[in-house]
DNA sequence: GGTGATTTGTTCGCGGATTCACAAACTCCT
DNA sequence: AGGAGTTTGTGAATCCGCGAACAAATCACC
């Protein structure tokens, strides 16, 4: 990561940002669809569930889209965001490991209006290939290459077991694919220069489960009298 | 988030070193199933991914389980962390929501295998409420509250579209739910003492596209001779 | 028993992210 | 035209997390 000091964009968007802006672009969809054409950094923060200050400093590294006393215009600023992000361009994905998750994954709404297209599904056992998900058809893993430089692939989603998750991610590499995200709950190791993001459904479960636990040691604490009962703090 | 000053436990676990566990807990269970018996921080944490003085400091926050010049009991060390988690417990989880997602949701075997049992499919539409997903019966979404007492439910999972999402939560919260899994493209608010998490599937993809699109900028410059060039970093 | 090799647990410095607070800039009303 | 009110954009302070480096503790071997 060499910091490029080049002529025209100092843009060094830091990647705390970066994971919001996905976030502040939905929320301005919905305010446009409510029909609301105008909104201040207070109300787009609170749409997105964040403070105001760290959105205007977000919307910050992407330029002065705001008018001051005024606020923002919700159509301007959502261009502006999505051209950033990069999803007013289309791109094609490949999806592996047409199970449960995978059949999910095809058919989910947001990939497509968010100008992501799935050009591939894919599975290496081959009873499925017969299968139609979602309009397409599911084929043999092995065509991965094949169909990978025809459509100039860059992203792909591993949505397979544990086990297949490496031989995957190395397929997808050799392929020419440099972002994947990687639904399997495993590690992948790729080489310099190829992004994985990873999703593991249970691991989000085990959060809540700590912090619940921590919620009934509390009250269990609160319901001993025997204990010196501390400065009993609010909640 | 009162300061406790408590007697024994000085725990204040840091959310991101509590984020990782679950990795830590997965890795474990994958050396252990390989017949590892004893492993250094070294080997446990490039089983996880991360840097190894990451997951020394990580660990020494639950306490001194390891030895030194020796390494770390793979069993130990795993029942310490899960039960730090929460996850030597059983927690019942209702879903929300019986799309294509809640059918993966329903069907992800990682939920059982680490103490999450499903004790109830609700969705809406009476249309699926004669379906048996995963062996478990879909029922209105009315029979929250009955359910959700008669078990205990603490953890709720959303995975209906974004605008049912707000009304779920409510509902789910009246209903003594804690801890929220959100699956729903949209922001919630709930009150404190609540938790939630979110997990959305365009968002990650997005955040490809976007470091995608830098990729691609930085190499239509380097085939642009034209320009000054900078001082050609490596990558 | 003692010495060297190994590995954990912890201290320290640093860089990034978040939040506060305020100046600059714009609108509206008189 | 000018002042009051509003809202953005940004410097500054603070907090948090990461990684390196090192001391303490244990084992192996003689």
């Amino acid at each position: 990561m060499t910091a490029r000091t080049s002529s025209e964009s100092a843009r060094v968007i830091p990647e705390a940002t970066v994971a919001r802006l996905p976030v502040y672009l939905r929320a301005l969809t919905a305010l446009a669809e409510g029909g609301i054409r105008t909104c201040s950094s207070e109300d787009l923060a609170s749409a997105a569930g964040v403070n105001s200050a760290k959105l205007r400093k977000d919307l910050s590294y992407l330029g002065s889209y705001g008018t001051r006393g005024v606020g923002y215009d919700v159509d301007y600023l959502r261009y502006q965001i999505a051209r950033e992000i990069g999803v007013t361009q289309d791109w094609p994905v490949v999806i592996v490991g047409i199970g449960n998750l995978g059949h999910a994954l095809a058919n989910y709404s947001g990939f497509r209006s968010r100008g992501f297209r799935v050009v591939a599904l894919l599975d290496a056992d081959p009873e499925r290939h017969e299968e139609l998900v979602a309009g397409v058809q599911v084929r043999p893993f092995d065509d991965l290459e094949a169909i990978a430089s025809e459509h100039a692939v860059a992203i792909g989603v591993i949505a397979t077991p544990a086990a297949a998750a490496q031989d995957v991610a190395d397929r997808m590499v050799a392929a020419g694919v440099t972002s994947i995200l990687n639904f399997a709950p495993a590690v992948i190791s790729v080489p310099d220069g190829v992004d994985v993001r990873k999703v593991d459904l249970s691991i989000e479960l085990q959060i809540l489960a700590y912090h619940e636990q921590r919620k009934a040691h509390e009250h269990a604490r609160d319901d001993l009298p025997d204990m010196p009962a501390a400065v009993g703090g609010d909640q």
